[in-house]
DNA sequence: CCCGTACTACGATGCTTATCGTACGAGTCG
DNA sequence: CGACTCGTACGATAAGCATCGTAGTACGGG
């Protein structure tokens, strides 16, 4: 066999069918987790979670990603002491077609409507 | 002429370049919201207030659709003791195009999914 | 085995929000 | 005018949430 892939301590995920519109709505209500989904999605790799250089300490950190867990947008797992992000999008555009490239879009555009940056 | 049209007293709007993205999404992430938006995107029309059914109270009732004007997601506007509520469809389509259609989607489909009713 | 790195857990704090009740204002109709 | 309807304003309350700091755990490497 290869590898014995995932660490022991495992996180709990929503099963796809737990997920709720509310739930990931409030979730990318926030500018930071919204920046993060975006960073993400435009990555469409896993990301470990001190890649993401947030102007909050690390336990607001861990906060906003367990809120996105929770909510079903993204997946967290160990790898060695990495804990690494990747977002749900198979079970995002099973549930709620195109709406995730919506919001990814729509936060693009606004990006670029404001300042940008 | 055919009519007064408005009555005195008038309510503070975003304008379009002021409606933002994680506004309009903390407003559609309360269920009640959600609802009243998803009624007054089935009818395509204006509605009173009093037209929805809420399980809660008129001071809630009133505080809700506040939230969802001032994120810029209704518009409301006085006509005679009522108030109508109707979607800047207009407006969300120009800054976030297919993301209320997204949105509505989605709500549609999770209905479905859980008891609809 | 010890240390450094990566992340968590817990408690505190202050802000926001969802909810209600009561009292009030604006408009319509008799 | 007077009564009724629709909706608001304000204050209270309780819950939720974003934030921090400190102390601690898990893992990998010397």
């Amino acid at each position: 066999m290869t590898i014995p892939a995932v660490s022991s301590r495992d996180l709990p995920h929503p099963a796809r069918a737990e997920i709720r519109l509310e739930g990931v709505l409030h979730a990318l209500s926030d500018p930071l987790r919204l920046q993060i989904v975006r960073e993400l999605a435009a990555v469409d790799d896993e990301l470990s979670c001190s890649h993401f250089d947030l102007p909050v300490t690390k336990s607001t950190t861990t906060h906003h990603f367990r809120v996105l867990r929770e909510s079903g947008v993204i997946q967290q797992i160990y790898r060695g002491t990495a804990k690494m992000n990747g977002l749900r999008r198979d079970d995002l555009d099973g549930l709620f077609p195109g709406l995730l490239d919506a919001l990814l879009d729509a936060a693009a555009r606004q990006a670029v409507r404001l300042g940008d940056r």
